[in-house]
DNA sequence: AATTTCTATTTGTATGAGTATATTGGAAGG
DNA sequence: CCTTCCAATATACTCATACAAATAGAAATT
């Protein structure tokens, strides 16, 4: 009995950072620890009996944990040759629950400047289409996400999902499946944003007229207004980043 | 041994479809299969059992294609709820291999058009960094693939391999993840492109001179040149597509 | 030196037993 | 009659073990 006993703690220790099932645990944790740089491109993985019983998992769970990455395009394995990592360019680098990963921990710099960049690229050209496309449901779920930003303001999760909303709100409203699939990375770095400007205590500038005035735009159907009123939005939003400031955009 | 045999035959049976694992070929048969329809999101599927014995596989090799498809976002498990099809907003349709299994099908002309559509987003920001970030090496392969595609044709194998590299070198050389994680998205929208043509008969107007237009605004490091060529060809190769005939563009 | 064959190692597949969890229907309480 | 709570139950999840398949690398052969 005392054995079953450390059994089930030692499961819920392995399960825990989370109360995922066990493959999604470990599959987190080796997917960061991959994302950090413990395991580099073209590093081999230990054997799948090694490494389940370091982790205190079956196999089974350990090998599900390693499909899943090898989903998204980190590993790669093969028998008699192993597991190992894949170079950075076959990661699926806006999978959303990678980005949660990244998330997490702390971010990569670099990459936040890359997703930033990304967002300048999208964000413009989504939404002319949604000024072009959007239909009165979806305009409304802008409405409402912009009443709970001003309601609760960026200092507060609600607030912060909110804006996340409205974001996503408009490349739904882009009706278009490939741009709408770029809704986690836009949010990723919309999260950043604010968490970056949280932790630097300069204490915010409003967002709201930004993001009215784009709202406005896209209400109008109005398409050369929506996207210069989201360039201007993104500006405003980088400027706000201390990494514009610390890291002066290279180039 | 007679039974033996008769079970090797069958799993090769079930791993046929291009001598892949068995997870893998489930993968791709129940992935093909909920896009094209057969199970729509909100769909439940038979319990791991049945649906292992149907296959004639095992539950482990089922339960790790499953895996595959929750970690790209079509299915979601859980104990007694069982696993279904996810909406569509939530599957990672520029996941590298979704669109592998899409090409391999029948394509869906709404998604083509809306792949089209993030070309047109992102390849002429992509060529303007290049032009302003491009390594000598960078602009060596595209000089190899530029070369490649004159030598081969866009009607051979090869050829067709060779435009994908030189739209992958670009992307490659804007030195941005986010961006560059496109790559395998572009590439079938550029697969697509050359498939629909030949499929039409239209004998091909000769594409090089636009890629070379925008090859030398990148090797010049002319940014302006670099983003209009772009918007040129693909306006060409848009108006290659029958899509772009037999559809004429809604908005 | 190049080619082929062998073999040892590693992942892949199968099976069965047992666990954990969320849904559903029913009982207790309002 | 409606709401809240609880327990029964169906289902996925985890584990342990055994065996099969594949392939990288060594060894033998030409």
């Amino acid at each position: 009995m005392g054995s079953e006993r450390k059994d089930v703690t030692e499961r819920k220790f392995a399960a825990e950072e989370g109360s995922l099932r066990i493959h999604q645990a470990i599959a987190r944790q080796l997917g960061t620890a991959i994302l950090m740089g413990v395991h580099k491109p073209g590093d081999l993985f230990e054997g799948e009996i090694e490494a389940s019983e370091r982790l205190h998992v079956s196999r089974t769970a350990y090998r599900e944990a390693v499909r899943i990455l090898i989903a998204k395009g980190m590993l790669e394995s093969r028998p008699k040759a192993g597991t190992r990592v894949l170079p950075r360019s076959r990661w699926n680098v806006l999978d959303p629950e990678m980005l949660a990963w990244m998330f997490a921990g702390e971010p990569d710099r670099d990459f936040i400047r890359d997703l930033f960049e990304l967002r300048g690229v999208i964000e413009p050209a989504a939404a002319e289409f949604a000024a072009r496309r959007r239909t009165d449901d979806q305009l409304a779920v802008m409405t409402r996400a912009l009443e709970d930003m001003e309601k609760c303001g960026l200092s507060t999760p609600e607030g912060r999902a909110a804006d996340q909303r409205f974001h996503h709100a408009i490349l739904a409203a882009t009706h278009n499946d490939a741009l709408a699939a770029l809704a986690s990375s836009v949010g990723a770095a919309v999260s950043w944003t604010t968490t970056f400007k949280h932790r630097k205590k300069l204490l915010p500038r409003d967002p709201l007229p930004d993001h009215k005035a784009v709202y406005h735009a896209i209400a109008a159907r109005d398409t050369a207004a929506a996207r210069s009123t989201m360039v201007e939005l993104l500006r405003l939003a980088l400027a706000d980043m201390d990494i514009a400031l610390s890291e002066p955009l290279r180039d």
